[in-house]
DNA sequence: AAGTTTGTTGACGATGTAGTCAGTAGCGAC
DNA sequence: GTCGCTACTGACTACATCGTCAACAAACTT
């Protein structure tokens, strides 16, 4: 929300402060890509902004807590780059290709923010218990693709449907981008994957939706 | 391999010995899905496995070692589910459905190891430097997934993209499980994720190869 | 300039964890 | 039974990490 440098801070100290917070956000992302999360020390994260321990604190609970920030801007970016929710009627088609593309430059220009999201996607996907509160931003990113998809859909459409093919959408946005870097592919084989995997929900969605 | 009680092992101590190592290997699977890999300790495996501490490394080197064990348990286990890669000349539309059957029942059979492979996957994915050695079971099963779609595919496709086909395969079963659990869907509406996405690969497929 | 508030610091106590190792228990051979 | 061998044990050392706090610094107020 309030992620603007100084928008309307009342003086220098605050702003100094937000910089400092900047600072700590920008190390955790880079040290829970490099190490990980769960690996990570906070040391790690105050060391490598070249801030005091104790300051971690005054910006953050703990660690998952600077995660959740840092999802949160993750899919706020990605939600950024969709084409407006309420834009004029579109084709189905050019619609999954806008969404497909969003995911596509968030991928080539913010991979930091993007391979942050996958990882926590998983870590939400495959153990939620252990971690409170993380399933928001996901919860978000597909609400986002359901209201920019609703208007081009069929009225006939139930809204479950609607559910599911936002998540088949956000499957082929996400799901190629994993599989290709599991296999150590270069990013420009990724980006192959992803362009199939768009030109497949296509025709796919076309048959299954526009029968 | 030798998972079966005692193929022609020497005696029972040894016998003793891979009960042991099968408990370990059970706790293991059941923590690091859990807490997570990373949060979890070796203490707490082998106090649920009820052993001693210094037994865990009698049989595994440390934590990423009995990780990959576990990795390559799945990858097995997977691909043992998947058709013959040499049975007869069959559809593609038909071997693709297999191959999603093959995900689908490793994913209501074999959940716990269902999930400890995504999360390895992300962790490749996301990175890799940390996770020497780990990649080797997704290559695995990304060869196992081409080896069994090659004869059904029109030998004008070219290797390369055969590859890119066995990706997207992968994507289509992995990313709605993980997308789908990620909202806190229900096993059952991921399932129903799932026969989506195979229903839109199949039309895509058909699409796109089959012209 | 003196006082107040806000932001920062890093040493500290408490706790957690990895990996070792000297010792114990059980098995198998003789 | 006793000897040798293998599997197992858990207390122990050494070190890493968390979250706190009293002291310090910078920025605002008067």
């Amino acid at each position: 929300m309030d992620d603007e440098p100084d928008q309307r801070p009342e003086g220098r100290a605050s702003r100094r402060a937000s910089k400092t917070r900047q600072r700590l956000l920008d190390a955790a992302l880079y040290i829970f890509n490099t190490k990980g999360v769960e690996a990570c020390a906070i040391e790690d994260i105050t060391e490598s902004a070249d801030v005091g321990k104790g300051t971690f604190y005054r910006h953050f609970m703990d660690k998952l807590d600077i995660l959740r920030t840092l999802l949160d801007v993750a899919a706020d970016d990605l939600i950024k780059r969709m084409p407006p929710a309420s834009s004029p009627a579109i084709s189905f088609e050019d619609r999954i290709t806008q969404l497909i593309q969003a995911h596509l430059t968030f991928f080539t220009e913010r991979s930091d923010l993007f391979l942050l999201f996958l990882q926590g996607q998983t870590m939400v996907a495959t153990r939620p218990a252990a971690l409170p509160g993380l399933h928001a931003p996901y919860a978000r990113y597909i609400g986002a693709i359901e209201s920019r998809i609703a208007a081009s859909l069929p009225s006939t459409v139930l809204p479950d449907q609607k559910r599911q093919i936002a998540s088949l959408l956000a499957a082929s946005a996400c799901g190629p981008i994993t599989v290709g870097l599991s296999i150590s592919s270069s990013k420009h084989d990724v980006i192959k994957n992803l362009d199939l995997a768009r030109q497949s929900l296509l025709a796919g969605m076309k048959q299954l939706v526009l029968k």
